[in-house]
DNA sequence: AATGAATGAGGATTCATTCAT
DNA sequence: TATGAATGAATCCTCATTCAT
């Protein structure tokens, strides 16, 4: 019993270390990942940034490519957790906190990065394209994350038209934020946050995708 | 003077080839570019996709980001004088051509995926943004690319609102069609357009940047 | 004196526990060696193979060629040991037991790639080529394995020629088993064995090493 | 006209001095694959050896495994070449001259050690295996080398009889050409030689493969 | 202008070995 | 004795670029 505590104590020494140290390898790489693109990244800098070397990073993951599904993971589950949180939460006008939610995304520039070479990658690889699709689906799945329950005052459109709006949201969010990064002098965080506002109100305000749009109601 | 004129001829047609083949490693480059991103390209596949070998290229440009550049500029200028050309000759309503024009470019994913490298490159080459962002001004002077001259109704409201919405336009038809790209199951083409047709009436109907939106009117 | 006991009894336990594992890496050893060659062998394969981690190894053997040495001595004392015991315990005919026991080791290929690594990695590292040699000039010695004493039948030649028969023998058994190894529908099993019978008998039953050769008589 | 003639001959210049490094990558690569093994050589030093980057290397081979082959095909073709040189051009007795032949290869150490090298690479890949295998009989049937045609005395015997004499006389001479490499003290040239002869005698000189063998007759 | 051989810096990955526990 | 995280040297291979022709 004696080994056993010891053994259990030191196992878990070990595994904090090694968790530790796996984090810090995931922070690391999102940044310079986010910072270089994936191509340009270099195991090196991502093994430097957190202390160790090139070592420690194959010892927790096996390839560049696997530390950057495992960040691809991460990231959707932690943003559809924050936006089951938001909807679980907000008290009083959900939607309201919605969007205010979308517009605070759009300062996180690292995550929209990031959130942009999974997309490139994916696109150039189309075997991980449908892993990528997958691991997305499932997280959806085990969070229950769906709109009939979350958000019935969205039910008066079709599903089709609900998920070609919450991609699109997505899909400017991620123009926006590139856009500013790119030319903050033209596009200021206020303006991109202004324009999210708008947006939001576009895709998830109005009813229909119809040819005449918004403006024409 | 027969020799010269012969020695004409001859660099004429030297001049000829070479134009040809400059042009054959642009194309390629671009197609390159675009389908496996400035890092992950290869100037031997550039110089393959030409028939000629990696010397033609060198002969041609001196560096990979070299023919990025010239890439970059081609379409800037490319760009820029259809939007002009559309302004100028719109017979009638030229505000709806211009909508037509912009939704149209939903269609040119090539185009698309080269803009995103370019912007994603000048992101992470500090020293680049300034040339690339040099070019584009030098252009747009050159064309007389003005909003005064050629879109006078929309003089209601200042330049730098002006400006910020024909940047988010561009920002928003990038998000949409890579998003498009990635997802073409959800955001069909024809989503993409009709959405893009909503996002221009927004950008350029809505008079003022304000917290309350374009619905809010 | 309790604790005495109960100490010894512990490190009775522990040296047993301890020996298994020894042995079991030893086993180990000797089948990824013969497998994939010393170079290519690896000690994570090792220990996985007996189910403990790399740790263990380096708890009871110094290096890789530690383990390798280890090996080499413990065949070296076997197959010798079982030669003697041979020659010891044959009754009547000494010479056939010997060509039965000799023609019997085309069956171990395990054993065979095992003493082909290690003249390999002998020729390749002089170092280790006199240690090796020395070792098992010193078992040899100690099992007082020695012509004179085991097979006087054949002390009608000189030393030095038996010695040529000896290692010849040795030399042909590894190259049959080994292009039985590689080629086994060409060299079956019968095939090697038989060979082996008669290169007994040209080499262990005629009396001088003449340019003649044994077909001359 | 002018041009071509000049393209030639400049093709022919640069086919020459890329022939020759070839050549000479070939050549180093033999030398230090038999000298180190396959695992253990290091394409710098075979490059190193011929005086050239790693990168000449590359621009010849695909990889290590590339040159390996490329020399296992070289090798092949010119041991079948000279086999059949012997056959062909040996006045009178024929026998002996295909005797002589095979005792001279005692000699060539580096070419034993390659030869064990490709076997023991086949053994280890089996899907290699296959393919030296093919390339094996390719090269053999290119040269009609069939005992047949060359070396009528010797079909008194089956065809199976007849390959595994052949093969057989391919393992003991590799057999023995490492146990002179190993313990050139015990197994001199000379010894190897006249050891060869027997073997030769043996496995050519017998008729039949029974259990009785060669000195019952 | 174009070829294609060669360079050489660079980066991913492997693995024997060490060390704290 | 055994674990397993971490090291770091070694090595394969790639590819932008140069240079003789």
């Amino acid at each position: 019993m004696g080994i056993t505590a010891a053994n259990t104590r030191e196992q878990t020494k070990h595994q904090q270390r090694s968790d530790a140290t796996r984090c810090a390898l995931l922070e690391a790489g999102r940044r310079i990942f986010a910072r270089d693109g994936f191509d340009a990244s270099r195991i090196e800098d991502i093994a430097d940034a957190t202390g160790h070397t090139r070592g420690a990073f194959y010892a927790h993951f096996n390839s560049k490519e696997d530390l950057f599904f495992a960040l691809f993971e991460q990231d959707a589950v932690k943003l559809l957790r924050e936006l089951r949180f938001v909807l679980e939460h907000s008290s009083g006008d959900r939607l309201r906190a919605l969007r205010n939610a979308y517009k605070a995304r759009a300062s996180d520039r690292q995550w929209m990065m990031l959130s942009l070479e999974f997309k490139l990658f994916a696109l150039r690889h189309p075997k991980v394209h449908a892993r990528l699709a997958r691991t997305h689906r499932r997280i959806r799945a085990s969070l229950k994350l769906d709109t009939v329950t979350l958000l019935p005052e969205l039910m008066t459109t079709g599903r089709e038209s609900r998920d070609v709006r919450r991609v699109a949201l997505e899909a400017v969010l991620n123009g926006l934020v590139l856009e500013h990064a790119y030319d903050p002098q033209t596009i200021s965080k206020t303006h991109a946050a202004t324009l999210l506002g708008w947006m939001f109100d576009v895709l998830v305000g109005s009813n229909e995708l119809s040819r005449d749009g918004p403006l024409a109601r």
